[in-house]
DNA sequence: CCATATAGTTAGCTTAGCTAACTAACCCGA
DNA sequence: TCGGGTTAGTTAGCTAAGCTAACTATATGG
């Protein structure tokens, strides 16, 4: 039965491809005079809608003082606002501003664009194959 | 001729994948005593072969100073071994020691464990696939 | 109405990134 | 051969990003 080990090996290349891929997008970070945390956390909130600090911690897989400081950044660069929560007066509503929107996108276009001009390297053929074979496994939007 | 925007949709699903995948196994790390940046830098060195610490730096694309550190922690923790280098008097040759290898091994192990078995859940021609469209984008074996 | 749980912050530590400025060694050309 | 430019690495000092422990304040359930 080599389907396990096969299984193996389509994991160490995911991984790998995994690597290769976010490092060479990340240059496209640098231009965004925001760290990479804040980018992550702000893409939550952009694409994901408001939420509280607690739920943006456990999105981002950190620990509470971690998001707190976090937002407390995005927040005195004008990238967020946050307005107390109507149901919980212990919890503010964390919402992307609009120069918080417009950052974001500029920022995931450049690193598409990126990714985009990687693979343009290949056969379009190759290309379609990675698109349905991810649409498999990770059917999940963004 | 809609091939340049289906390649974008599939560096979308490129990207979000390679988010999804890394940001799962990252739970592995957790149990391995070391900071992400030192076993990414140890990474290169047990797959990679020695080499000193410039090229530790370019191949982790961080400045030097950073890489200084990152060495520094991996020598005081007996994972790396440096050596002069016999060429140029400047330089030393950061090799893994036995330990350094094995907590690698480990660690990698661990994470490709994660993602084996996020893979389990899927048909077994779609994991296929996956590793067909992998091996044709990413030839590299590491 | 009190006990416990939950949301968030503060304090204080470590790691990881940067630039600027420096030392030491290398290398090349006059 | 030596003097200037280049390269390898470190030091100093800053910021961002991660953590735990300890705290405040609000919710909630018995």
């Amino acid at each position: 039965m080599a389907r396990s080990s096969e299984r193996r090996r389509v994991a160490e290349r995911l991984h790998s491809a995994a690597i290769h891929v976010l490092r060479y997008a990340r240059q496209a970070d640098r231009q965004s005079a925001m760290g990479p945390a804040q980018l992550s956390a702000l893409s939550v909130l952009v694409f994901g809608g408001p939420c509280n600090l607690r739920q943006l911690a456990d999105a981002e897989q950190v620990a509470p003082p971690t998001m707190t400081r976090i937002v407390a950044a995005l927040r005195r660069d004008g990238y967020v606002r946050l307005t107390p929560s109507p149901d919980d007066a212990r919890s503010s509503i964390v919402e992307a501003t609009a120069k918080g929107t417009a950052a974001l996108e500029k920022a995931r276009a450049a690193r598409l664009d990126l990714i985009d001009g990687l693979l343009s390297r290949n056969e379009h053929a190759d290309i379609a194959l990675l698109g349905k074979a991810l649409a498999a496994i990770f059917p999940q939007a963004r």
